[in-house]
DNA sequence: TAAACTGATTGCATTTTGCAATCGGTTGCA
DNA sequence: TGCAACCGATTGCAAAATGCAATCAGTTTA
């Protein structure tokens, strides 16, 4: 987990900042569940991070530049973790990866609506997508976009599964 | 390295596929540089892969699917691995990782020179570049692409850049 | 017949991971 | 005022993965 710089290659580089097994796992759930603190990232992990885990990559994270830590004005003791550019170009090979995992492996339906949507979306909703992430850790005003946000479109795609299948697995409630 | 199946998230699965320090950087050397053969992947790379785990690595990405292990009738102790179209639709993956990393880190001139074209090049490059593969690894017959191969082209212009840094370095040879 | 090469395997020290318990401090509620 | 819940971590420890060098048996080449 230290900066190795094996080679400058920049695949290898890419794979020395999130070619492990959490890194990129935190970085969709800030992205895509919108969670910025510890205790949202620890809890709501699907996969069920470590916390020592979890306080290693962060601070990874922050060396590298693909989060910053600000007080939470709320909460002395919150920190709110925010994205940097960095981190949101990567929506882009997010998106490819969800797609391609979504063909060769055993997704499950409610998970992979997601990335269907964002492959079916397709650059300009990627745009979108980082133009609203922007303005939400950067403070940068949104663009000219309208309409619900990315997040909230598919979020709203994966509740409607979740329930859709609630509903085939007891047709009668 | 086992099957976890942390979770039936894309994002997860494709990590869980490779999301380790080496088994992208085996499969591009396999799809960049040609390499097939294990002693080829253990000298030619550039980050130095130790043996045992270039061997379990090749075990590994043959139990997910992503290549396939063949004699080489020239020789009765060579193998020849292949990449299959698992593997091979990786391409636009790569391209993404490869141009993220060519912006926001330190990569050498020589080593992003082929990130850059593939960049430029996009889907259509890619398209060719996938059809090239599956020639070579699946003998699949060639789609009407013409000119160079998307490798050889490459391979050229990251010679290029050698020659002129070598050139430079000194300038009276 | 000897040297070089083939795809690995073994042993061992170091590092990383996963897991549970715990830390000192803050906040909200009774 | 007291106390439970919550805050972002930290610690200790066993298990697993990694890095490294040496080695293996069989094959090919000179």
């Amino acid at each position: 987990m230290s900066m190795d710089r094996r080679s400058g290659c920049p695949i290898n580089l890419s794979l020395e900042v999130f070619g492990d097994r959490w890194s990129l796992i935190i970085l969709r759930d800030m992205i895509f569940g919108g969670r910025r603190h510890f205790r949202e990232l620890l809890n709501g992990s699907m996969e069920g991070i470590a916390s020592n885990i979890l306080a290693d990559r962060l601070k990874r994270l922050m060396e590298l530049g693909m989060l910053t830590k600000a007080d939470d004005p709320s909460h002395k003791q919150k920190a709110i973790y925010s994205l940097t550019e960095m981190a949101i170009t990567l929506v882009p090979i997010l998106a490819h990866l969800g797609a391609w995992g979504r063909v060769w492996l055993p997704v499950s339906d409610e998970l992979s609506i997601r990335a269907e949507l964002l492959e079916k979306g397709g650059q300009p909703m990627w745009d979108k997508f980082m133009d609203e992430l922007r303005h939400e850790h950067l403070g940068i005003p949104l663009g000219t976009a309208s309409g619900p946000s990315v997040r909230a479109t598919l979020q709203a795609a994966y509740e409607a599964v979740v329930a859709s299948k609630a509903l085939a697995a007891s047709p009668a409630a």
